[in-house]
DNA sequence: TTTATGGGCGCC
DNA sequence: AGGGCGCCCATAAA
């Protein structure tokens, strides 16, 4: 009996919902458009009216108050609607989320797309995100995408899932992705506690007190005139490929490149203090004072996410740099007085998310318990551990030489259904055939010179073969990737729904709530009182994930959680999941 | 002056 | 000849 498996799964006009508040209420479809002068038209669910913008969050809240009449929201962007909707104290449980929505029933390989072509449709496919709502744009948004009906384009979308022969898996993926939008919104909205004074001291530490204007910190400052000096070339600049080649090359030494991996191999006294300053300047320039004034205020850091910004459907971060802000500096994210920080990460993510969609059960085996790659090492399938993760990434990859393709081959034998399943990708691809995700997400065709005339010189006979295996290597990863991200959407989805569940009052930041999502790891900001029922909604958002995703297939995504005070302290506290 | 591209590095 | 991103810089082109 899967109490939590029902909770979240309801039919919605033939498809699945993630997100519903309670069981066997009748689910109302209502729609916002713009209309000019400030006002919104609000159609569906029984009403058609027109409403000043300034009365609309009164108007959601009083239906998101009663669970019995919350309806699921259809606007054309989330990030355009929401934010200002969470600034009035007003969370939404549910919406639909029309131009990311739009993008990936274009993709689908499931659907009609004729189906999709009516009425303003051209205006639809061309709609680009919403400005970041702590960066606007300064030219008014462009007309064409501020009034359009969107109960027309609502209708055409669920009629293309509806005709669809994977409506089922699509109807998931559009409730996931919408969901997503909403999660995007709320970590934005409600920020990353961030103490500015320990990243300031952490900069001091490192890099001296912060400089004037254009100057550099007195630590690079000095590392500079060191390196300078030790090459003997007074104008040389760091930063100048160029400048760096040609004092090596005076010195005798002859590089490719000048990465840090490169140089380490290099013995010459200047390369110790290029490299301290290659790794300095990049915190400078990258996480330093200008990043803290730009993106960190009211003791809260700010990232802008882009739901599905990258074509395997994962997300990026168009501000801030929230994918990527780097380890040294998670120190400075501390949870505010009373708080705690829950930071939970899948292990070997996609590995397990290949043997669900495979359903290979030799490696879904493998990965019952925490570490996969130890599992396959405990099957007898490789020698060691390194072995293991070789091979796995190798084949996710395409890699074909080196350890770790050679790896790959010993693999196929024992884990055969996983491992033909990313080569039949790989082999797609290389057709020139477009790939799907496990609920349907299509990969961007090669496109362009593809079909072009193989009349070149011999020269673009050989390009075009590079571009069509790169091409496979991408169709690869990209339904591994791809279904990776699909499942990490279904987690965040239920367990924002969760974390609103546990408790609390008033505003979405009162309350437990996600403050980051990094492709496989989150991390909640919850009253500590409540931290071990952070953790078990976690764990069990993560197998409802598993289960929306693979249905009958079970496959483990054990998770690692630590409850910390400050970010940078993960990691070092892990619990086991489930204690 | 702005814009586009590529190297290099950060994250997953 | 190993997937996806963003961001910073230098450099070249416009």
């Amino acid at each position: 009996m899967s109490v939590q498996h029902a909770s979240i799964i309801r039919v919605d006009h033939g498809g699945l919902d993630v997100g519903a508040v309670g069981e066997g209420v009748p689910m109302t479809r209502v729609q916002l458009s713009r209309l000019p002068g400030e006002r919104v038209l609000i159609t569906g669910g029984g009403v058609e009216d027109q409403l000043d913008l300034a009365a609309l969050p009164a108007y959601v809240r009083a239906r998101e108050d009663d669970p019995a009449v919350a309806p699921r929201w259809v606007w054309d962007d989330t990030a355009r609607w929401y934010p200002p909707l969470l600034a009035a104290g007003v969370r939404v449980a549910r919406c639909h989320d029309l131009r990311l929505c739009r993008r990936v029933l274009r993709r689908a390989p499931a659907v009609d797309g004729r189906l999709l072509d009516g009425d303003e449709s051209a205006h639809w496919d061309r709609l680009g995100p919403a400005a970041a709502p702590a960066h606007p744009t300064l030219f008014a948004a462009d007309e064409t995408s501020e009034h359009l009906r969107a109960d027309l384009e609502d209708a055409r979308q669920l009629a293309a899932v509806a005709a669809s022969t994977e409506a089922t898996r699509l109807g998931l993926l559009l409730a996931a992705e919408s969901a997503g939008a909403l999660a995007a919104a709320e970590m934005t909205y409600a920020g990353v506690p961030w103490r500015t004074e320990l990243h300031e001291r952490l900069l001091t530490d490192l890099l001296g007190p912060r400089p004037l204007r254009d100057a550099l910190p007195p630590v690079l400052d000095e590392l500079v005139a060191e390196v300078r000096r030790t090459f003997g070339a007074p104008g040389l600049n760091p930063e100048s490929r160029t400048d760096l080649l040609d004092a090596l090359g005076r010195a005798g030494v002859d590089v490719p490149d000048i990465r840090a991996s490169t140089l380490r191999q290099v013995d010459h006294p200047a390369i110790e203090p290029l490299l301290r300053y290659k790794k300095l300047a990049h915190l400078f320039q990258t996480n330093g004072w200008t990043w803290l004034d730009e993106w960190v205020s009211g003791d809260r850091f700010r990232p802008s996410y882009q739901p599905a910004g990258s074509s395997t459907g994962r997300w990026s971060s168009n501000g801030g740099g929230a994918l990527s802000f780097p380890v040294q500096v998670r120190s400075a994210a501390v949870a505010d007085e009373g708080w705690v920080l829950v930071v939970a990460d899948v292990a070997q993510l996609e590995p397990r998310v290949l043997a669900g969609m495979s359903r290979d059960s030799a490696l879904a085996r493998a990965a019952q318990g925490a570490d996969l790659y130890q599992g396959m090492v405990a099957d007898g399938a490789v020698a060691t551990r390194q072995d293991a993760k070789l091979g796995l990434l190798g084949a996710m990859y395409g890699a074909t030489s080196g350890e770790s393709g050679r790896m790959v081959a010993g693999l196929t034998r024992r884990y055969p259904a996983a491992f033909a399943l990313v080569d039949e990708a790989a082999r797609a691809g290389e057709r020139g055939q477009v790939v799907r995700t496990l609920l349907g997400r299509g990969s961007p065709s090669l496109g362009g010179s593809w079909d072009e005339e193989p009349d070149g010189p011999p020269s673009d006979l050989q390009a075009l073969d590079r571009r069509r295996r790169a091409y496979g290597r991408f169709t690869r990863n990209f339904v591994v990737q791809g279904t990776g991200a699909e499942w990490a959407l279904c987690w965040i989805a239920d367990l924002r729904n969760r974390l609103w569940r546990l408790g609390g009052t008033g505003a979405i930041d009162r309350r437990p709530h996600l403050v980051l999502f990094l492709h496989d790891e989150v991390v909640v900001h919850a009253p500590a009182a409540l931290a071990d029922d952070v953790a078990a909604e976690l764990e069990q958002a993560a197998a409802g994930a598993g289960r929306l995703v693979f249905r009958d297939f079970a496959v483990d995504f054990p998770l690692s959680i630590s409850v910390v005070s400050s970010y940078g302290d993960a990691g070092k506290d892990k619990r086991k999941a489930g204690t």
